[in-house]
Formats: structure tokens, C-alpha cells, sequence
DNA sequence: TTGTTTTTTTGAACTAGTTCAACTTTTCCT
DNA sequence: AGGAAAAGTTGAACTAGTTCAAAAAAACAA
């Protein structure tokens, strides 16, 4: 049950197997259906989330009621509304598993134990949102300076099996286009195969 | 000198007097001109620094030669290029200083001393870390959901002394659009008032 | 101050991406 | 397996934003 996150975990930081067990212990397992939501916009966010097994999606709703999605998280990944969790306030993001899936939650209170408890936490959450934060600014980036064909074509290949996933209307919403402009997108890409 | 750091701080945690002066101790004033380039894209980023006064953007260079603003810097703002720093990795980011500024820089073997030796360091840039990641995470939905001029008036709203500091061309570059379109915006904007 | 460089403005022609509507295909539910 | 619902496709008309070029205004340097 652990397996992943532990492997996820020492990606960023060493932990012995005592250090780890004391981890992963206020960890409780839930299982979502497809379809479920996990957060609403309004609500306090009440976990942080490791994605075992399934597909999720983070996304937010426009003036327009447009949904647009903020990011997936498949097995490794991790799921909250970062905001909303550690100021405990308000959330202005949905979450919602687009399959059955399996995550592994940690509660606010919990993960300031856990802080206070097992100071390397602090430095694993420090490195880990870092690495996010690193990711986001090169999304900015793509976002500010290419158009949507090139991002969709960076978006496959840097995510090479998440598009058999999802339905075409949700990547769309990821790259921030129509859903039929990327339908255009992808009858170009396939001719220049 | 370090007055204006001090209490950005503690903003986020509270520091002694000890313990400030420790954090602080490996920090050094760097005074630079406005044009000076404090990184350039291909170099790995040496520091972490902290405006103590004037102003920095830090941008891209995209495949057309045209610059797009990743962010700006003014007093109280920190400065590095996250993932270069923390990797120690060629940087893709440029930084340049708008005015003639003072900057408050640390390097990295320091900072990890820093992380070593003050434990409440690594809670600091984690939370830091979090903020600034939920201020982008902002920004992108806005980038994904919003028209340009929505941008723009939102920028203008939520950094209202910025906008005078900084050239026009240098706004569009932040909104990822051609100073041209942000001149129509402003004229537009300017006759509903 | 004066000339030089940079920034801003404006208009016209263009392109990337949207919207709407109708249709086809696939997926889901029982 | 069959029917309903959701997802994907296509075309036509539209709009947001770009590009280029030329002029005006502002900032800069000597």
C-alpha cells in the first residue's frame, strides 16, 4: 500500500524504515469512484492527497462556467489545493477523479504534527514544492510564448501516456483552448505523421 | 540594512534575535546598475536574493527572440531562478535590473549551511516556497481563463505602484502580449474612466 | 540645450483561436 | 445488446490578438 509513496518520497530525501513507518502512519487510504468530487469550490481544502491508483483532475470554474484544468495527477503525484490547505481557507479550485482511484490522505492537523515530529518533513515538502513550483514556472512560460499546437505537442510529449487517459475536452481545458480548435490541432499533427 | 528583510521574515516565522542574526549573517549587499544582468540564460544561478531597494525582472527568452516576463522584483521581493539555484543546473532564465538596485544575495553552499544549522530555515522557505506557488497557480488560471484586458486591469489592481516603474513593453511581455495590443488596451481602458 | 535613442501610438492587413450549429462516433448504463 | 448520453468532428462566421510600418512622444546623453 505504501509502496509507491515510499518510492516517490526517496526521490527527494533519505528516510530510514522507522523514519518512514512514523511518516506514512497518519496516512489513511480512500477510495473515490469516478466521478466523485473530492473538493468544491468554497470549501476548505481538509487534505493533501498521494495518488496511488487512478486519474484526477484539479481545475477551476471561469466567469463563463468554463471549466479550466489547473493539473492531473495520475499514480505519484500528489493532490490538494495548495492555498486552501495550509491557510485553511476558502478554496477557489474543484477536484474531481476522472477514474476509480485510489489516494493516500494526510489531514491539516496531521501533517503539523508531522512537521513538528519529523523535522526532515519540512525539508521534503520544501524540496517537493519546489520542484512543483519549478514545473508551474515552465508552464507560465510555454503559455506566454507558444501557441497552442506547440503546447499540445509538448504537453504529449512530456506526458506521453496521460493523453490516452483523458478525453479530449480535458486536455483542452489543460492547454486553454476550445475542445474543437484541438480537434483541429490534432487532424494538422496526424497529417505531418 | 536589514531592517526591510527582517520583517519579511517574519511575516512568515518568528526568528529571535539570535537567530535572525545568524540567518542574516551569511547574506551580502550587492549593489547593481540598472541594465546590469545579474543572470544570463545558459548560466547556472549562483544566488538567492532578496530586493532591499530598485527593481528586476526576471525573463524568457522565446524562440522568436521576443522576451516574456516571468516575473518582477521590487523592494521585499526575493530573486533567483528556483531551478537553477536549487539543482545547481544551466539556468533558462535571465535577470536584469530595471533601476539601480541593492540586493540582499546568498549562495548555495551558505544557504545549505543555513538549512543545516537553523532547522526553522527550512520551514521559512517552505512556506515561502508554498505561497509564491499559489500565487502562480493564480496566475496561470487567470493566463488560462482571463482576455487580455482582464489581465491587464487585474495586474494594474493588484500591484498598483508597479505599473509606473516599469515601461509598457515591459507590462506586454509580463501579460504575453504585443506592446502594441497593450497600448489599444490602456486607450480603451482610459476612455470608460 | 540639441540631437539620438527608446518608447508609445495608430492604422491596416493578417492569423490564431472562438463560437455556434449540425452531424458522427464512442462510451456508458442497465 | 440497445438506447441514451457524452465526446469528437467539421465548416462558416466571427473576434482577440499579431505584425508591420510609419509617426509622435518621451527619455537619455553629451
Amino acid at each position: 500500500m505504501y509502496t509507491l509513496l515510499r518510492e516517490n518520497i526517496a526521490k527527494h530525501i533519505y528516510l530510514t524504515d522507522d523514519e518512514f513507518e512514523q511518516f506514512s502512519a497518519p496516512f489513511y487510504l480512500q477510495k473515490v469512484q469516478r466521478k466523485q468530487m473530492l473538493l468544491r469550490e468554497g470549501e476548505i481544502c481538509k487534505f493533501e492527497g498521494f495518488v496511488n491508483k487512478g486519474c484526477l483532475r484539479v481545475f477551476y470554474l471561469d466567469e463563463s462556467g468554463f471549466e479550466k484544468v489547473l493539473y492531473f495527477a495520475v499514480e505519484g503525484w500528489w493532490i490538494t489545493d495548495i492555498d486552501s490547505f495550509t491557510n485553511q481557507s476558502a478554496s477557489i479550485l474543484n477536484i474531481e477523479a476522472l477514474e476509480d482511484s485510489e489516494i493516500l490522505m494526510i489531514t491539516f492537523p496531521y501533517k503539523n504534527i508531522l512537521y513538528d515530529t519529523l523535522p526532515k518533513v519540512e525539508k521534503l515538502f520544501r524540496i517537493m514544492t519546489q520542484k512543483t513550483h519549478a514545473a508551474l514556472q515552465r508552464r507560465m512560460i510555454s503559455s506566454l510564448s507558444k501557441t497552442a499546437d506547440k503546447r499540445y505537442l509538448e504537453f504529449i510529449t512530456k506526458y506521453p501516456h496521460l493523453e490516452q487517459r483523458l478525453s479530449q475536452q480535458q486536455v483542452a481545458a489543460y492547454l486553454g483552448i476550445s475542445h474543437e480548435f484541438l480537434s483541429k490541432i490534432r487532424k494538422k499533427v496526424a497529417k505531418l505523421r
